[in-house]
DNA sequence: AGCACA
């Protein structure tokens, strides 16, 4: 009832988005918020009545969205939870890039073309039983190759390089909004502990500092910290 | 609730 059958897609439908959000500032923050599941290609948000409160994430992935609609469903984003499911078609940036872009004014012939192709597919064995598809996801992994942690107001900080001091830190990360504070291990020099208020704000800030270099040999890796 | 590409 929750999960949709609707096969997996490169792209994520979300809705229950917070209507009072500018378009602009919701897709750059729906940008910032999932590229840590992938490469993204195109977030596609609208104010018309119809489609207000939804948007299109297109990964170059089916995974990445796979592990989006997994891990962030219902993530509290703007106070809303999101509601979040694979893209019913393809986005116009993926078909662009595959050259099967199908401009407006013709889409209505060729879904009609799909539906009679479906038609004359006569399933040979007649086994309409639930499509558990995804009875065993694939573990989900960052694209650094760690494994994804779930949503965490608590940032992990690793690959610091040792003389890092917390107010070093302090200083690029209370840059962000939600900032509480910064916690270090005296016994487990190279990392560190970054407290938000909340895991939107966690979210933005390791999207703006993932990667960033100290020194030219330390690029932070930044993950959720465990539960 | 609402599946598009302004």
């Amino acid at each position: 009832m929750l999960t949709a059958d609707i096969p997996p897609n490169q792209s994520i439908y979300i809705q229950n988005l917070n209507e009072k959000v500018k378009k602009e500032e919701l897709k750059r923050s729906l940008y910032c918020l999932f590229s840590q599941f992938g490469k993204i290609l195109d977030v596609v948000a609208l104010k018309t009545p119809k489609l207000r409160g939804q948007a299109w994430v297109a990964f170059s992935e089916v995974t990445a969205a796979s592990n989006a609609v997994r891990q962030m469903q219902n993530f509290p984003f703007y106070d809303k939870p999101m509601r979040i499911q694979y893209a019913k078609a393809k986005s116009d940036c993926i078909t662009k890039a595959e050259g099967t872009f199908v401009p407006k004014d013709k889409k209505r012939k060729q879904e009609e073309k799909v539906e009679r192709k479906r038609e004359e597919a006569q399933r040979p064995h007649t086994a309409n039983g639930p499509t558990s598809q995804n009875g065993a996801p694939a573990p989900s992994f960052q694209p650094n190759g760690q494994e994804a942690m779930p949503p965490n107001n608590i940032l992990f900080i690793q690959n610091l390089p040792h003389e890092t001091t917390s107010p070093m830190l302090q200083y690029l990360f209370e840059q962000y909004p939600g900032f509480k504070e910064i916690r270090m291990i005296d016994a487990k020099p190279g990392i560190a502990f970054v407290e938000y208020e909340d895991d939107v704000q966690s979210s933005m800030s390791m999207q703006a500092l993932q990667g960033f270099k100290i020194t030219p040999q330390n690029p932070m890796v930044i993950s959720f910290a465990k539960k």
